[in-house]
DNA sequence: TCTATCGTACTGGCTGACCCGTAGATTGCA
DNA sequence: TGCAATCTACGGGTCAGCCAGTACGATAGA
């Protein structure tokens, strides 16, 4: 498992392909065109090419369009992508980590609440996920 | 204040320029050639001068050496890479940020002593940072 | 003075990310 | 059958990050 890294424009993507299961790229574009302003769907296309070929993602033939999904875990990239920004930023450092980035808003009772249920969870000695690893 | 975002390289250039106050090109040299096993001194120095072009850094002439410093604040920035990642990646989501970052590794108990003392502070109405930000 | 050494300045090459236009194939429909 | 719409395939172009070689000046020591 040689560390997944996706790119910014791949992660957004991603993230629509999580959050349906699949799409196509007329979807995909239709999420991503908005935001942007301008970007082309060939560049879209493009995108899901180089994803492709990079092992991120798979599609199946329907018809004459193609049916994008993930090969990647979600909860393992954002995982990935949490640690190795823990390291190289912080050093590790996970009170850094976390004092930084709630130096940037103030968050809200129910956040805060879901932070001590982490921190608790983390202290009875398990991690907070409550799946396992194992997957492919 | 458009944004500092810093590439891989210039944020572990700013370290060590952070640790130490200021640092000449070998110095710095010092630090990344160990690590990366192979990098040439002039890479490094390349480096300190694309750094100074976009104004991360400054120099100072010591005899015929440069003695580089930092021209951002170290926390200000870190601060600023954790916005962007949290929003980026976890679309604001604390909960999720801290929850992926928990699941990397165990905590050790001064850790989490130290994450429950944030969520204090936090929830007493002031972020956890004791500065203003009033800077340059 | 001559030379080795140690600085910085300058320049170019390589790669990946990103973006898009055009071409070609297929389908639906009048 | 012919046309328009809608895909995918392919190729190219730009830019930033990264890396390092070469040039050149200053300095210290023989």
């Amino acid at each position: 498992m040689p560390e997944i890294r996706p790119t910014e424009r791949e992660l957004e993507a991603l993230k629509v392909l999580w959050s349906r299961g699949k799409a196509t790229v007329r979807e995909v574009y239709g999420v991503l065109h908005p935001r942007d302003g301008s970007l082309a769907y060939t560049t879209v296309l493009s995108l899901m090419q180089t994803m492709e070929q990079k092992g991120l993602v798979g599609h199946e033939a329907v018809g004459k369009t193609y049916h994008y999904y993930s090969l990647v875990e979600e909860a393992g990239v954002l995982r990935g992508l949490a640690a190795g920004f823990l390291e190289r930023v912080f050093n590790g450092a996970l009170g850094e980590y976390v004092a930084r980035a709630l130096e940037t808003r103030r968050p809200s009772a129910a956040e805060l609440d879901r932070l001590e249920q982490l921190i608790a969870e983390a202290r009875r000695g398990r991690g907070p996920a409550r799946k396992r690893k194992g997957g492919a």
